[in-house]
DNA sequence: TTGAAAGCGCTAACAC
DNA sequence: GTGTTAGCGCTTTCAA
């Protein structure tokens, strides 16, 4: 009997050895996938072992390449198409990596929508494929405890059934997590890889980050505004304890102290899209109202050019502006509005890189931390003279 | 000896009847994810069967609520996580669905810079995770025979490994399959449920599909710019085979032929930006000159006008423009160009909808199709008289 | 009501 | 150089 008859008949029950007792050893539980074609039948097919078909399309063992050829001839011929879900299984690998946003909780899935995580998405996804990974969006997973015990079936949160429990990951990205995240806590003791955009708190061993320089651009921005004439700077900022928001509001109150200015800011929840309309009106209905603002939000350029506007403020002679956006769109507000971009294409490609090492390779001991510039776009909203507009000069960095 | 005890000693090699001859059994292969609980674990630490820790997770059989409770107790305080890799290859389904774009071939992987699939992704990836899928974008697969035979270690392409072969997906959604499309034959018939996004050729059994009515939405624009003034309407169009090219060009010839006109059209390989702006010079160069321009590809706006001023040409006074666009920069450009929107939002939804009913439910023999509203936003690059700029108006579709 | 065991399709260790 | 076999962790069938 050859291999490939043995192969042929282990399909046969008749054929085989029974098992102990008189079992029935028909395919049963998951049911063979009707139609396809699996590796025994590319082995019969072939006449060879299972082995030997499985180094043969994997490219290892040490086979001639006649038989190497043949095999994936038949393969082809049969349209075997090996089942990713087996491979997962056997090697603990799946080539999938997940991308979520825990900072909001239990808010609805719209993150997506703001020009930030989009384009630090795509890049992402981008990099992850070139790597031959695919890259998974997640939402937060569900509070409590084991996120999902109850896999597919179960239903745990506003956001349908919770599907954490139902991808294999082979690691991580979080973007801002929270100081001290007990999702990422979570998942970094199971075992994942975690790689967080935003630095993460003293607590969180993610096995890498990558983040801007938050405290340099705030105080580049500001210095900028005080260059142009301002002299009393607000802030629009976030109630979430998110790194950016953190490190940028206190950047904001050290650089106060320095120059001895008295910190003028309003906090909202930076995803409630209404909340920022209103902040931005009650900063500037205060009576110490700031003449320059900065917003730390990519929608509180509009907003506070409204507010303005409702206040009878023209822009930028009685008040400059400065907001933290992506969208290229305040290129061609009336007037222009100065933006900072955290360049989040950049962003999304180095955490997706550093995730992968840190999955393919073995990670070092202490998390590989990587700094990436910001570029402030200098417009119309922040100068009070008819100055340059120039994009990102190079420029030392305040000084301390 | 309890249960409990048995799965115990499971994990002892001593304490279990041996296999047939004197083989190792200890666990080789694959190995343990060392410090995770396994569902055995479970039963162990409950002293149940690991069937019962199953079903008590999953909510099935006829446990009495105090094992369910307390299996479940059990599992939190081990932090058992359930294996997606052993629950997929058990019950065939991952939870994943795929997305991708297979117009342009080998072409890199740059399609997710399009407003329109960031937009139409951004939407599928919200409706899959609100059903308890997540969304995995993928490149078109290699184009040769059974893509990616040679799984993770080979790499085949520009874009790196093959991605396709190491993702178990439930279903697809495939973005503008062209006429005869061989990937989605071939995905269609390793038994792969597939929805598209655009109408597929005849010959593409796909399970069901979404699509504007671009003919009528041609029409409607042609008629607009005709109402307008416009004396011969010229067309931006592509050189894919694509539905929507395809679709578009035959309805604008058709209405040409309708109403008496010339044809006046440029074509060029849409995914390749400056190629846009050629044909668009290209197009006004032209000794029988338009004097309105549609342009099928969202950059066709800002190449016409640039084209235009190069050409010493008004718009709308010379020119009238209209593209089909998703940015809402168009608003704002000087003069504000009127777009068509297709609503791509809408579509990613519908399409993710239909694909999970494919997946779950048994689907119809005939494909189910959905025809999608587009919008028109009517600005001033295509009024020639100071009109209404009104959004969408209720308008019935032209006469045939 | 609970448990034993088969086996999903593949890879890797080891025997020949 | 090629084949046999265990087993990844789970779900499911069937027996008790």
């Amino acid at each position: 009997m050859t291999a490939a008859e043995k192969h042929q008949a282990g399909r046969n029950p008749a054929a085989v050895p029974q098992p102990p007792a008189g079992r029935c050893p028909q395919p049963r539980g998951g049911g063979r996938l009707s139609g396809r074609a699996g590796i025994r039948d590319v082995a019969a097919a072939a006449g060879v072992s299972i082995t030997t078909v499985s180094d043969a399309l994997n490219g290892k063992g040490r086979l001639p390449d006649t038989t190497r050829s043949h095999v994936r001839e038949v393969a082809e011929r049969l349209g075997y198409r090996p089942s990713a879900a087996a491979r997962t299984l056997r090697t603990g690998k799946s080539g999938l990596i997940g991308l979520t946003v825990t900072t909001y909780g239990e808010e609805p899935f719209t993150f997506t929508e703001f020009p930030y995580f989009a384009e630090m998405a795509r890049a992402a996804t981008s990099t992850a494929l070139a790597r031959g990974y695919a890259l998974v969006i997640l939402p937060a997973p569900a509070r409590r405890g084991v996120a999902g015990l109850s896999g597919r079936p179960g239903h745990s949160g506003p956001s349908g059934p919770d599907v954490w429990s139902n991808v294999a990951l082979d690691g991580t990205i979080v973007v801002d997590p929270s100081e001290k995240d007990p999702i990422v806590t979570e998942l970094v003791r199971s075992g994942m890889p975690v790689v967080s955009d935003g630095k993460p708190g003293e607590s969180l061993p993610v096995a890498a980050w990558v983040d801007n320089d938050h405290e340099a651009a705030v105080r580049r921005i500001l210095d900028h505004l005080a260059e142009s004439g301002a002299r009393r700077i607000g802030l629009l900022t976030g109630t979430s304890t998110d790194t950016y928001t953190r490190v940028s509001t206190a950047a904001y109150l050290d650089w106060c102290r320095r120059v001895g200015q008295d910190p003028v800011y309003e906090r909202y929840p930076a995803h409630d899209p209404c909340a920022g309309a209103v902040a931005a009106d009650r900063l500037l209905a205060r009576p110490d109202r700031p003449d320059a603002v900065y917003g730390l939000f990519d929608p509180n350029g509009t907003d506070l050019l409204a507010a303005a506007r409702r206040y009878g403020l023209r822009v930028p002679e009685d008040l400059l502006l400065v907001c933290c956006s992506e969208s290229a769109s305040y290129a061609t507000t009336a007037p222009p509005i100065t933006t900072l971009s955290l360049k989040p294409g950049r962003i999304g490609t180095t955490v997706v890189q550093l995730l992968i090492d840190a999955i393919e390779g073995s990670s070092p001991p202490r998390p590989v931390q990587q700094v990436m510039p910001t570029e402030l776009l200098v417009r119309t909203s922040s100068q009070r003279a008819g100055a340059r507009t120039t994009v990102s000069p190079p420029r030392a960095p305040a000084a301390e």
